[in-house]
DNA sequence: GTCTGTGAACCGCTTCACAGCC
DNA sequence: GGCTGTGAAGCGGTTCACAGAC
């Protein structure tokens, strides 16, 4: 082969991390941004797992995988740390990202300040309604949709947030592939189908509520037995999380 | 012990389902309102799993934790399979959800359709900025948070949505469980600390960009290397999802 | 023949427990 | 002595492949 897979041992290349590992490093730079406002140097495998609420075994696995970040005996530099994961997340540069939809829900994705603070920058919005575009919303103006591939281009923008209800949704998809997005956040409570190569993460409002509905449900059906049967409540929650008070 | 762990061989009693399908089914159902919409009476699991995404043996395996639900040869009897699922995630009744935070996010959230029609109410509102209380959004008054036990106690509550800062969320949290409140949907970037027996489930927006980012991240490195390691891409998207033309 | 339900193999992730370095 | 990095064991979930009902 003409390039080896990079392994974990060499820093700032490319290593091949675990999906699950991919998922939590956002939630460990947060924790660490936090700990590096209150001052923290350093913090031990301990310490940052509390803040992010998982356990430290797993923590240290997953920071196994980016090279040698830690030091034994110590714990792990702050600052440091920061660096690597940003690093690794490729969130070295702000990145640009289009909205799509500015309904309800868009809106308030358009103002949400922790998009900006956290590696991305908004840097266009679209919708499909006429009466709508040209509206200034937090300094920026909606676009018409067909302007897509026109403002994709100029912008360099890979990543897309649709906001667009169901019905509407496949076809900004697509439309949003076809300019040259790769990767797709879709709060549409719909399964989007997309070429190979291009990712999509979904997020639903209604089905989080489902899953706890599902926990409630379990919860009442349990404590209305005496008994045996309610002592297995201790095994329900899954998610009780321990760690940092703000 | 006194009442056997119901298995999941009769009917409308209580299965002990995998946390993996349990997260799924909200997903199945969607999909099928969507195919009894279009007036299809029954489904194949192939179908069935094409509409939500995932594949079939998968989706035949969480429907058989739900008791014999098809019919060999035949199929899912779409009504009743959306009656068996909704009856497992405690969907009978409309669930009163109590929603703290009516600043950006949380004026979206209020004024989400989405809620209402996928077996929840929203039933109260509360901010701790006394400029917002008073205020009619959608129909409802905010409340000050300060009202929170007589509402929860009042609207038989038993979910709340956290839409605040993340500084103000533990100390929200708090309160909920205090109230009586034992699952909580979490927009704060932040870990929430509860006692056992609460649920938690936590929407991070930017976290999902950042995961997004790390794909494209590695999708240009790979990019940028030709021959062998380019072919690594087919191998990069974990999730080209199939499926339900709109 | 068709399509579901399911044991068995497989795989990835988590957890344990400790060796190795500070 | 303290804390990280990591093989090994354990566990849950996915996939395979086919038996069995229609």
């Amino acid at each position: 082969m003409s390039q080896q897979r990079t392994g974990p041992t060499d820093g700032p290349d490319f290593p091949d991390l675990p999906e699950a590992t991919v998922a939590r490093l956002p939630e460990y730079l947060r924790a660490l941004h936090h700990l590096a406002e209150e001052g923290h140097d350093t913090v031990s495998s301990e310490g940052l797992a509390a803040a992010a609420g998982v356990n430290s075994a797993k923590l240290r696995k997953d920071l196994s995988h980016l090279g040698r970040t830690g030091t034994r005996g110590v714990g792990y530099d702050v600052t440091l740390l920061i660096d690597q994961i940003e690093q690794v997340l490729g969130l070295t540069h702000r990145r640009a990202v289009a909205l799509v939809g500015v309904g309800n829900l868009g809106h308030a994705l358009a103002g949400y300040a922790g998009f900006g603070s956290r590696g991305f920058r908004i840097a266009a919005l679209f919708d499909a309604d006429h009466g709508r575009v040209g509206e200034h919303i937090n300094g920026l103006v909606v676009r018409h949709i067909d302007d897509l591939p026109e403002v994709v281009d100029e912008e360099s923008i890979s990543i897309a947030v649709i906001a667009t209800p169901a019905h509407a949704a496949q076809n900004v998809a697509d439309r949003l592939v076809a300019a040259g997005v790769t990767s797709v956040l879709n709060f549409a409570p719909c399964v989007l189908n997309v070429p190979e190569g291009v990712d999509v993460r979904k997020v639903d409002l209604a089905i989080e509520l489902q899953i706890l509905s599902f926990h409630e449900h379990r919860k009442s059906a349990l404590t209305a037995l005496p008994g045996r049967a309610g002592q297995d409540l201790q095994r329900a929650d899954r998610l009780g999380a321990e760690a940092v008070g703000s």
